[in-house]
DNA sequence: CTGGATCCCCCCTGATACTG
DNA sequence: CAGTATCAGGGGGGATCCAG
């Protein structure tokens, strides 16, 4: 199956805008944790989200807003009150958000090991012999 | 459902440290294409993947082979020749990546319209009115 | 053809301070 | 509480040259 026809390359092009935007690791984890939460307002996302900091919330949030994913609804009150979650748009992409984050947790240990493997080996190869590489690894 | 329990928090981390390794938009394309494609050379995924440099295309295969999704295969011929695929695990991780291609495919032209219609709306509010925000958006 | 090595710039990101 | 404004630093990523 040839990648180079019409719908793919149109696929390929739209991959790569949307990924500029879900591929971001800040984006997955406000759709992910919107997804399964409901409706969170900044600083209980502010709170979930390991190592966020406020200005990166903020900017992913206004992103996601920006591209229908996520509503913001804002409460005129004292202390300020602003709620956020997913658009009907947003809660179709935590399908494969979800699929990506269950992927995650089941593999994750499997790729710390692969890591440990691959990088025991590859100290070996160069400690052992620089010149010959020319062969198939794996 | 709390996110704030033990095996929600587990998948935070193994999210966070995954995504930096896959939610790079170059890692998504490169499994994606590979899942669709099969096996292909590295100027095959090159001339396939949008916008990539060498650099970018080279490093990207490495820490896929690092973290055991991609193989790795020299032909010591002249000219050389290299072939990348899957490996087990990343056949695994194709299925969640297509299901956000598909996705993006079927949702770009609604996110385009989205941003129009928010930069649109953004400029207006802040021709007309800057100080009165404090109501619901969306 | 498949990369390794190098230079270098831009922007992403975090930290901090301030406002409503 | 929910941001905005500003500054500074590091690294992501492109361009280029060279090697096997």
């Amino acid at each position: 199956m040839p990648i180079t026809d019409t719908s793919k390359s149109a696929n390929c092009l739209a991959m790569s805008d949307v990924l500029n935007r879900i591929g971001d690791k800040w984006s997955v984890m406000v759709v992910g944790i919107l997804g399964k939460s409901g409706t969170l307002r900044f600083n209980e996302l502010k709170r979930m989200i390991n190592g966020i900091s406020q200005r990166m919330l903020t900017l992913t949030l206004r992103n996601l807003e920006r591209d229908g994913l996520v509503t913001r609804t804002i409460y005129p009150e004292v202390p300020p009150r602003v709620e956020y979650s997913l658009t009907k748009m947003g809660k179709t992409l935590d399908g494969p958000i979800s699929s990506l984050w269950d992927w995650s947790s089941d593999h994750h240990q499997a790729i710390l090991e692969a890591r440990a493997v691959y990088d025991t080996r590859e100290g070996a190869i160069a400690k052992e012999n620089t010149r010959k590489i020319a062969y198939a690894r794996g």
